[in-house]
DNA sequence: CCTTTTTGGAAAGTTTGCTTGACATTTGCA
DNA sequence: TGCAAATGTCAAGCAAACTTTCCAAAAAGG
């Protein structure tokens, strides 16, 4: 069905005070995408997994993990 | 045209002596994937890389890196 | 209340990851 | 030399990641 990769976005943006949509900005990837990352329906690519720890300073281990 | 992300899996291999062959038995993926993979024809999932990463005892960070 | 922002998700289309099967080339070694 | 194992790659097809457009509901803040 969904992603197989659990991840803390929201907790992360909360912290940063972020909505879908900034962090959807930043990663230059649509607010569904993210939306959709965040709640596990599918899992981000290899890049973009990278590009969501570059922007949030972290590890890509630190932000997902396997399930 | 091709993935975005370098690896180092061909060294990883050649540490263990393991054949392409060998490498995707254990991580349960096609041999081809393997091959483009490692060739740098396309990225892994990110499931994927976090399998690899597993069976080599290491970090994604330390196996693969943005280009 | 009312309005605006944020979040959740469906539908349809494109691109990319991965499969099996096949074949050619290279490498290792008896 | 020669045979076997390993590597590289192509083609066709299915699955998963992403897109845009759209709509509905929840949350936030007057």
């Amino acid at each position: 069905m969904g992603g197989s990769v659990k991840n803390r976005l929201k907790v992360l943006r909360a912290e940063r005070d972020w909505s879908q949509q900034d962090l959807a900005q930043r990663l230059e990837v649509s607010r569904q995408s993210v939306n959709a990352i965040e709640k596990g329906r599918y899992d981000p690519s290899l890049p973009l997994a990278f590009k969501i720890a570059d922007i949030f300073g972290l590890a890509i281990e630190d932000i997902f993990s396997r399930d």
